[in-house]
Order: structure tokens, then sequence, then C-alpha cells
DNA sequence: GTTAGCACTCACCATGTGAGAGTGCTAACC
DNA sequence: GGTTAGCACTCTCACATGGTGAGTGCTAAC
């Protein structure tokens, strides 16, 4: 028979469970270690102190709980919260008041993305008070709508490439010789025929198929030149997992006691520049479809393995994809932030379905 | 005889200057109260530790340096930092080699503005172990250079209004009726007639002189309803001081010894969220039109009373202005980073001359 | 005016002590 | 057998104490 997986999550009685739910539910707030004596004061478990403390040295040796020191209470580890989200935490939503207010809030606000990211962001941060996170919502294949080109100086032009989900990128061109506004409009008129609603490989093939030489048009030199310069733009594009990230009430983090130390704020600061590992969790998330919490220790970047993530995705699955989500201390609540972040996302998905229906 | 200012920059005698400034030089580096004894030790007054400590009483007395406590070393005030960036500091520039490094780099990245502010930050934030600060050239009252209107879906469209500067803004319309994208694009064509190398004002009145009603063309009145809405978002950005400020090397600062407790860091990092303020320093270093040094309490907020901000303008005086600059703590290497600051504000000076000659 | 010498002050560190918090264990209880 | 009261034990925290060293301020001599 094979060996089955060891299974500790789920495996917990009612009482136990109930006990280690209020010992993360009084941590999270107090930030202290829980002792025995406050879970009876504080929870309706029914039992003495000294019962509670037979519990937690059971949650202890399962690796849920752990111990600072002999004569301090208990905290969570990084496994006991990871049971709490699986198993324990209530199904929560917004209340409805909530819900309302942050619908009227971004009714209030202009009807532009960047808008919208910010204030998702600061929304998320607002609720949960842990810093709030919002990613524009980038297109996976990135498809052309529209190019633009304008003279700038002699040799210099600017291109403007807006993509169909409405991101756009700027480039600035050096061209082989002066080339005045008409010319450049020409050029555009015929880069946006061979552009428009393809993908940087679609360009790049269309490129390759044009008459090159005598027979060409005067503008079919500088049209390669430019088409070429759009695809390599496009692909760096393509190749960024984040386009733009937004964020808010790092403040928030910043004040929470287990980031006193300025040491320890600055993990948090270099976690939230860690661009590359924030790209491959939103990558993971996007691929995931649905809400994904990372915490603590199973981030494996150091500088993360102090915080948590929660993270969903917003848009297109498999088009154009965003991620909204929170980041705070593992001590974080967890219930509430779920809730928020799933919310959140539910309405950046509303937003991007109006938008591009 | 009128009332002369008290005068105390400026009378000081070599002696007691010198004494200052190595005060200043030897507690920027070791971050820690300066004795007579390490003064003597360290730099080469010819005097004994006994007549320094005369000269420091004197300099106390005068509010150039404070006392932590009876048996500490002296450490500079304000008014200290104030008199050595006034008078004492070396007239020092950067080292030929590290000019030759920066511009190098600057050759390397590619020709697009986003990237100078970037690196421009960077070098800021390396070469003075500050946070580097770089915002766009905001020109004063924002031309048009080309607007394009992009149907979106139903009744909706994005505006991109690209400025004389290169700056762009993107605006999400919503009509008032459908709009195919052949009639945008007529309308854009009109909008471009009436908006370009115009101004906010000056496009609102050629707006007002347009024909309306039943002599006017089929699409006067969406040209009416998109023209305000140009008007408004530039009125917007014409409001705001900083359109995009860009930062790096705030870890160095969190990294100070002064900001070592995490409510210090905070105020670090309100200051640089504090956009109103920063926004009327870019703004009056924009009018003065040469390098500005706040120092610790000339700032008004109080989150920035830790804190010393050196910003020079960039860009064309009157018309397109942006500021580089560091933030750091008062204790900051005040020759060093007032080179830096002149040299890179000197390269996006070049930069930006080169491109809109 | 400068300097050596010295008393004085004060932060800092290590050590010690008492109080308090909280556990783990044991024996009694239901 | 699970639960609980009771209690010894452990460890942190806050506070007090004393010694040390750094650095000043003053004074008297140069």
């Amino acid at each position: 028979m094979a060996r089955r997986p060891r299974r500790t999550i789920g495996s917990l009685d009612a009482r136990s469970g109930a006990v280690l739910r209020a010992v993360i539910d009084e941590y999270v707030v107090s930030a202290t270690p829980v002792s025995s004596g406050s879970l009876v004061t504080h929870f309706p478990l029914g039992v003495s102190s000294a019962t509670v403390r037979n519990i937690l040295s059971d949650l202890e040796a399962m690796g849920l709980l752990m111990h600072p020191h002999t004569s301090a209470g208990r905290v969570p580890t990084d496994a006991g919260y990871r049971y709490y989200v699986q198993v324990l935490a209530d199904e929560w939503s917004l209340p409805p008041v909530e819900q309302r207010m942050i619908r009227h809030q971004f009714g209030q606000v202009e009807f532009a993305s960047e808008h919208w990211f910010r204030l998702a962001a600061s929304t998320l941060a607002a609720n949960t008070g842990t810093a709030g996170l919002a990613t524009t919502a980038k297109p996976r294949d990135a498809r052309i709508r529209r190019v633009d080109l304008m003279a700038v100086q002699d040799r210099l032009a600017l291109m403007v490439a807006v993509f169909r989900e409405g991101t756009m990128k700027q480039v600035l061109l050096t061209l082989p010789e002066q080339t005045d506004q008409d010319q450049l409009n020409r050029v555009a008129g015929l880069l946006n025929v061979l552009a428009i609603d393809r993908t940087a490989s679609e360009i790049e093939a269309a490129l390759a198929d044009l008459p090159i030489g005598h027979g060409a048009s005067d503008e079919s030199e500088i049209l390669q030149r430019i088409g070429e310069r759009l695809v390599r733009a496009m692909r760096e594009f393509d190749a960024t997992a984040i386009d733009d990230l937004f964020s808010d009430g790092l403040l928030n983090v910043m004040a929470a006691p287990e980031f006193d130390r300025s040491e320890k704020v600055r993990q948090v600061f270099t976690a939230l520049e860690n661009r590359a590992y924030l790209g491959s969790l939103v990558e993971a998330v996007a691929r995931a479809g649905g809400i994904q919490i990372f915490i603590g220790h199973e981030n494996s970047p150091l500088e993360m393995q102090d915080v948590s993530l929660i993270l969903a995705p917003y848009g297109r699955i498999g088009r154009a994809v965003g991620v909204v989500g929170v980041l705070g201390p593992t001590r974080m609540p967890y219930s509430q932030a779920i809730a928020s972040v799933e919310f959140v996302s539910g309405l950046m998905n509303e937003l991007v379905e109006h938008l591009y229906a």
C-alpha cells in the first residue's frame, strides 16, 4: 500500500480547533503571546484554563503553535495560520454596508483605469489594516489597437502604441534621416494596416512579407525599421509580468509592532521591491484563476518570510489579467482580508467586463 | 539708522570655521557626537583639545552646535549645517571619472524619458547614500501636440492627449451616443485643428467660437463635448505641480542610524508622500531657477523636520521644468550631494535641450 | 592666548533583585 | 478517563545599583 502524505490538516477535533481559532483571533489583535487564562476569559470555551493548557500543548506538538519561552503564552506558527485559513476561517463576507460604500467610492472616481487601481489598493489597505496592492491588467500577448507617430525633432520621433486592453507604451525613435510629420503619418497609416489587432509575432511575420528594395514604396525602409522597434517594444512588454504596481497603506504595515525595528521595516520594503518574486506570484495567481494565499515561510525569498500575501486575479482569464491583494505581517486578519480581496477583485472584474465587453 | 538683521552668518574667524567644518565632516560619517579629542587627532587643527573645547563651546553659544548631554561630544544644529553649506562647504565637483561613468550610464539607457528619470534618481541615490528624487518636466501651461480618439466600446472612447513636451495623458470618455471609429477620426481631425499648439484657455476660446446648432456640422456637438473634456484634463494637469515622481534609495535612508526606530522611518516615508509640500518646493525651485537646499526645521511640515532636501531644476525655465534632487537625514554629505545634484541636473538639461531644441 | 591637569557629569553596561505572568505537572475530583 | 485546582517552577520585565569610560568645563600655569 502506498504511503499516504501525513495528514495534520483536518485532523483536529472541534474543541482543539476552537482553541486554535481563539488563539489566532486574539493574537491578531493583541500581537502578544496568548495565555490560557486570557483565552478562557475572552472566549466561551466552557473549560478551565488547565484544560486549555493541555490543548495548547497538543497544538504546539502538532506545530500549529509555538512558545517564545517557558512562561509566555502561545503564538501561531505559519502552519497554524495555514490551518486557520484552510479549515477554521469563517466564510466571511463584507457586510452589505461596506460593500455599498466601496461600490459608491468606485462610482465616484473618474472612469479611468489608473484611478481604479489606486482606489483598489487604498480600499484594501483601509479595510484590512495592511498594504493594498493592485497591478494593471496585462494582456498575455498584447495586440495593437493603434499606433501613432509624432515628429519630435530632426531625426527623433515618438511612437505611441495603444494595446487592445487600453494600456499604452511610448517609445522614442531615432530615425536614419530627417522625417516630417506628413511622412510619419503615411508610415503610421501603413504600420496600422500591418499591426492592428496583431501580436508581436504576427507583426513580425507581416513585416517579413513586405516587398523590399526597388519595387517598394518610399516609406518601406523606415516602415521596416519602426515596425521592428514596435515588435521589440511589444516583446519587452509581453515579457514583464507586472506592468505597473500600485500600493497603498505601507504605513499601516510599518506601524505593526512586529516591524518596530527599522531592520524589519526594510524587509517589508525590499519585499515590495522584489518585482521578480511578485511577478512570479502574479503569474501563479493568474494561472490558478482564483484567490491565493502565501503565508510567511511559504514564500521562498528571505525578506518575504515574515509577511503574508493574499492575491486574487481579475480580468479575463487567459487574456488580460491583473491582480489585487494585500501584503501584511503573517499576523493578519485573514478572514477579513480574504473577504475584502475577493470583493474588490469581483468589483474590478465587473469594471473590466463593462469596459471591454 | 535702520536696524540691520543680526549677522551670525559670515562672522566666524578662520579657526572656528575650520572646527565647525571638522565637526560636521566627522559627524556626517560617524553619526555620533564628536569630541574635542577626536577632532585634534583626525584633523590638522594645530591646537590642543582644550582649545578646541573652548571653540566648541563658543560655537554652541552661537547655536551652530549642540550638546546631547554634559559628557557627550558636539552635534551640528540645523543652523550649523546651514552655515556649512552657505560658507564652509568646499566648491566640490564630481571627479571626472565619476562624471564619465554617469554620462556613460545615461548613454546606455534607452532614449526615453521615463528611463532618464529613474536613472537620475538612482544615480543620485547611489552617489550620495540618500534617497534620489526626480520629477518629470512639466510645462507651465501645457500645449497640445496631438490628440487621438479611440473607440473602446459602445459609448466609451479613449482620448490620448500628447503635450508638446512629450508628456501625455489619457482620458476615458463617455459619449452621449454610440460612435464608431470613423466618426471619432473625423472629430479628432477637427479637434487637432482646434487644439494643436494651444493651451487650455486658448482651446476653450476656440471652442466658444465654433458655430453651434443647425448650421454646424454633424460632429460639432460631440466635438464640443470632447473639447471641453480635453480642456478640463489640461486644467487638471496644469494645476498639479508634480506630474510624476520617481525615487530611489529609500532603503539607504532607512538604514541611517537616526532612523533606526520605525517611528522615525515612518516620518521619512510620510515626508515623501507629502506631495503637497513637495509640490510647493518644486514650484519654488523652478521659480528660483537654481539649486535650493532645505535643512531640517527650515521645512515647515513636522515630518520633514528631520530631513534635508537638495533640489535643482532642469529643463527650460519658464516653460517645462522638472526637478531632480535628494532627500536624506539632516546629517548628510552636503558637499557631495550638492555636487551630484548639480551635475545630474546639468545632464538632464543637456538631454532636454537635445530633445526639444 | 594656549595648554596641562583634574574634578565632575552623564550615558552605558553588567549585575542583581523582586514582581508578575504563565506554564507544566500532579493529585484530587466528577 | 477526562477535567480541574493547586502549586512549584521558569522566564521576562522593570527597576535599582555600582562601576567604567568618555568627554566636558574650569583653573592655574605656561
